[in-house]
RNA sequence: GGGAGCAUAGCUCAGCUGGUUUAGAGCAUCUGCCUUACAAGCAGAGGGCCAUAGGUUCGAAUCCUAUUGCUCCCACCA
């Protein structure tokens, strides 16, 4: 059979993707074997596949094929997050453009639509996560509003309000006034934004000593909120404004009078020194509020508009008031001037609208007794963060949490299990029925449509800190007490987890808490932190910049294993990877080298009778060798996480060892167009390694590893290189290696000289070497690289020969030119060397004779630096021995 | 403002507990090759004051201090 001379991925990725799928060879159940187990980062179930999911899936993918090949009974638990605020965001735009609006339908009507946007959206991005090669266990996928992953919530919300960790309280929090909804401080991106600082002048109430000022000046940014000041602010200490103490202002435009008070918190030097207060709006201002028990006047709607309390400006949106303010301000006279600020703006990280800061009634989860456990397995190492610079941001964000504001302004989501009874109290349980029953122990008068739920929804991530558990044991969380199920018992506490450092907190320190909390054990032992991916200038890859490569076009052009390799080569543990489309080009460049080198074996004739040459015996025991010491390589870097230099020593091993050395030596010859024979025993051993290679390089490219070892030699139905056990090493020869190093050296030197001297590679070579230091183990491997039909051993150099010479370590070997030396040329190289070594001497020497070091240094160290003099000085004696001869 | 991290070849990064021939890899570059597996290839070569300045040490890319430049996190000054 004829094979092409490019591999073509189109023709064997979907091929043994179904294969697989249709032999269930990524299904596990529990058995005898130890588990390994990865629950995939749910992606958002109306996502895409970005190339951040890329990296995050490649890496997983290699994580679990391994464990799999090693003895694992590997599981990896895919599934999507119903990322109540993107989705809802999602169907709310895809109802507009019907002409629907949120506000005119119900919500069971808003959810009905939100399903069947899920039932059509939801999961395009696990079917994309299939062409990439993902081996997920499909049969367990899970979904964070399945049912019972719901449930688990609710008892979960219900199990902490009963312990007393949640409570509803009015807070300042995070509004987004586009999404409608309150976000948590981790949603807030500050960002440097332009913005300015409006001097504005308060008239003083009463009168005003002759002379005096009649104003103060605040200098602010939010010029819309005057309306809801309730004081304005000075340092105690601040002299200017001593004459002030218990005078009141007036506030521009509605002529209120508000009172002037004293605080430390107010800078002297920033401004004016003179801060309004606006407790409704301002975080810090609702603090001073607090303290000085000031009014509260919330002047702006939920969705960012004036109210009437603003007195005017009513209805008008916060941004469009702060222009129309300013001017009615300049009209009359009360602006002074305007700045040029940068400030730092909030924003939401869903909707990027800027965030308001807003009085409202939450529920919140006590976080300091979960953050101390969670802080704990984390400090000790029980869970362990790669890299382990992270361990710093962890412990800061653990000893310095939060209460959790776990309540969202949104339908799609887990429902808050709170009921009101008419008087206002609440109880607190996962199902109406016990709600109601509960309700009627207080009210036995109480009818059910009296009891009213919460309107809010809980937090995306208060149902994914429960991911590890639910995905096993719906059942569990909830009920620390409960006997897990067989599957949790079994696959709990999970083996890695991969994920971003930007959800460190929001998901890998809770999913800590919620493991400790109904596990009493870690959720995973370790965290495999990745960075992000951006452009090849640094800038995050993002759908608005549109400088993100699409996936699935990638993965058409490059092969998924190209991709995968691409992407893995540049990976290192919480280091931001950039992008670029050469790395995966030298993917699917390494997946054409393999194929070539399949095609190169396939097309050997071999032969029964044949005697194994000295040279292909000397190949075959070396690559033998070179393979085991790359296994132990591998493994070690494996075992680290370590996965870019994994992939390099794979890449290499293949490319380098396998391909331009190893096949090069036993590659049969062509004589008179017609091609030798290969002996069995070196045939076998050949099919042998490739079978090994394509094993170990099984996990990074899943694919164009199974198309070759299902035909490189017979196999029978249902079997896969998948399930294989991975190569293991018996041990490495140290001295073979090292002896064929030098070979190495010894053929590039030659091959050097060759391009040096315009000789072409099919031109036979003379060379000599001395016999009394030569080592015969690799005058085979020379005479087949280098073309060196005769290596002559002999006594000593034919001085009347012109020709040149050169060393590899302290041998020296010698190449008849005649005609094609320039003596001077030569002699001026060989001076050249003699000077490079001299000056290396000097340093060992200068080593050497320093007494503190030879007293000092452990011995090894010392009788190193003694090799090294003595080689640099046998190598300059044989130079000026060479040297003499050529005067 | 507080904290953390990074700085090594044109690019991306290794370099682990200070000592292995006066620093390694991949990519890119340059030179020569269309050699019966592969030009998506083969062979060869060049390229670095290890950010700067001090210090510790017999010995520093590696440890310490300061400086400079980037990055991230936290908290925010209206």
């Amino acid at each position: 059979m004829e094979l092409p001379n490019k591999y073509d991925p189109s023709l064997t990725e979907d091929k043994w993707y179904s294969y697989w799928l249709e032999n269930g060879f990524f299904h596990s159940e529990p058995d005898e074997r130890e588990p390994y187990t990865i629950v995939i980062p749910p992606p958002n179930v109306t996502g895409v596949l970005h190339m951040g999911h890329m990296l995050n899936n490649t890496l997983q993918d290699v994580l679990v094929r391994r464990a799999r090949m090693t003895g694992y009974n590997a599981c990896w638990v895919p599934g999507t997050d119903h990322a109540s605020i993107a989705t809802e965001a999602k169907v709310v735009e895809k109802l507009k453009s019907e002409g629907i609006e949120k506000s005119d339908i119900t919500r069971e009507e808003f959810l009905k639509h939100a399903w069947e946007w899920r039932d059509k959206h939801g999961g395009i991005i696990l079917e994309q996560l299939k062409k990439l090669g993902a081996s997920c266990d499909w049969k367990r996928t899970r979904f964070t509003m399945d049912p019972d992953l719901s449930a688990a919530v609710l008892n979960t919300f219900v199990y902490f309000y009963k312990k007393g960790l949640i409570y509803r309280g009015v807070r300042m929090v995070n509004w987004d006034p586009e999404g409608l909804t309150a976000v948590s401080d981790e949603e807030v991106i500050h960002k440097e934004t332009d913005s300015k600082f409006y001097y504005l002048k308060y008239k003083i109430a009463g009168d005003v000593v002759e002379g005096e000022c009649d104003h103060v000046t605040i200098a602010t940014t939010r010029p819309e909120t005057i309306m809801a000041d309730v004081a304005v602010c000075v340092n105690p200490a601040d002299e200017r404004y001593f004459h002030l103490r218990g005078r009141n202002v007036i506030i521009p435009l509605i002529d209120k009078e508000i009172p002037i008070i004293e605080d430390d918190y107010v800078t002297m030097d920033l401004g004016t020194g003179c801060l309004k207060i606006t407790p409704a709006h301002d975080i810090n201002d609702y603090e001073i509020g607090l303290r000085h028990k000031l009014p509260v006047i919330d002047i702006i709607n939920d969705d960012g508009t004036l109210n009437e309390k603003a007195r005017i400006l009513i209805g008008e949106d916060r941004f469009v008031a702060r222009k129309k303010i300013v001017k009615m301000l300049s009209e009359a006279g009360l602006l002074e001037k305007v700045e040029d600020y940068k400030s730092q703006v909030g924003h939401s990280e869903r909707t990027d609208a800027v965030i308001e800061p807003k009085l409202s009634m939450q529920w919140f989860l006590k976080m300091e007794d979960l953050a101390k456990d969670a802080l704990q397995v984390v400090e000790d190492d029980s869970v362990r963060l790669i890299p382990d610079k992270f361990k710093n941001t962890y412990r800061h964000w653990m000893e310095n949490v939060r209460d959790w504001c776990i309540s969202r302004q949104l339908w799609w989501g887990q429902q808050i299990p709170a009921y009101y009874l008419p008087n206002g109290e609440c109880v607190v349980e996962s199902t109406f029925e016990k709600a109601f029953d509960a309700a009627r122990r207080i009210d036995p008068s109480l009818k059910a449509e009296d009891l009213v739920q919460d309107e809010d929804v809980l937090d995306t991530w208060f149902s994914s800190w429960l991911w590890p558990i639910s995905v096993f044991d719906p059942a569990k969380p909830g009920f620390p007490d409960k006997a897990p199920n067989a599957d949790l018992a079994y696959y709990y506490p999970t083996n890695d987890l991969v994920t971003a450092p930007e959800i460190l907190f929001f998901w890998v320190a809770r999913m800590i808490m919620a493991g400790e909390e109904f596990c009493q054990d870690i959720p995973f032992r370790n965290v495999y932190l990745t960075g992000i991916v951006r452009d090849k200038q640094g800038r995050k890859m993002s759908k608005q910049l549109g400088n993100s490569p699409d996936p699935i076009k990638l993965m058409k052009e490059y092969g998924a294993d190209g991709v995968r390799l691409g992407m893995l080569l540049c990976t290192s543990a919480g280091n931001d990877i950039l992008f670029d489309e050469s790395q995966v080009e030298q993917g699917r460049n390494f997946s054409n080298k393999i194929w070539n080198a399949y095609r190169l074996v396939k097309g050997w004739k071999v032969s029964d009778t044949m005697a194994q040459s000295d040279v292909n015996q000397l190949a075959v025991s070396w690559f033998a060798s070179k393979l085991d010491k790359a296994i132990e390589s591998i493994d070690e870097d494996f075992a680290k996480f370590r996965i870019s230099d994994a992939v390099m020593t794979i890449y290499k091993l293949f490319w380098d060892d396998f391909c331009s050395w190893y096949l090069e030596i036993i590659k049969p010859s062509f004589i008179d167009g017609v091609q030798e024979s290969m002996d069995k025993a070196t045939f076998d051993a050949t099919i042998s390694y490739f079978d090994a290679l394509l094993k170990i390089l099984h996990p990074v490219m899943p694919f164009i590893t199974e198309e070759l070892w299902q035909n490189i030699e017979e196999r029978k139905k249902g079997e896969t290189i998948m399930l294989q056990q991975m190569p293991l090493s018996t041990g490495h020869d140290a001295t073979l290696i090292a002896a064929f190093d030098k070979a190495i050296e010894t053929v590039v030197s030659i091959r050097a000289l060759r391009q040096l001297k315009n000789i072409s590679p099919k031109e036979p070579l003379a060379v000599q070497v001395k016999s009394t230091y030569y080592p015969a183990i690799i005058t085979s491997v020379i005479s087949k690289m280098a073309n060196v039909p005769n290596l002559q051993i002999v006594e000593q150099f034919d001085t009347t020969l012109a020709g040149q010479s050169f060393m590899v370590g302290t041998i020296e070997y010698f190449v008849p030119l005649e005609g094609m030396i320039d003596m001077d040329e030569e002699i001026e190289k060989i001076e050249a060397e003699i000077k490079r070594y001299e000056g290396f001497i000097k340093g060992v020497n200068a080593k050497l004779g320093n007494a503190a070091f030879v007293a000092n240094a452990p011995a090894k160290v010392v009788a190193l630096e003694r090799k090294k003099l003595s080689d640099a000085t046998t190598k300059i004696e044989t130079l000026r021995a060479r040297l003499a001869t050529l005067k």
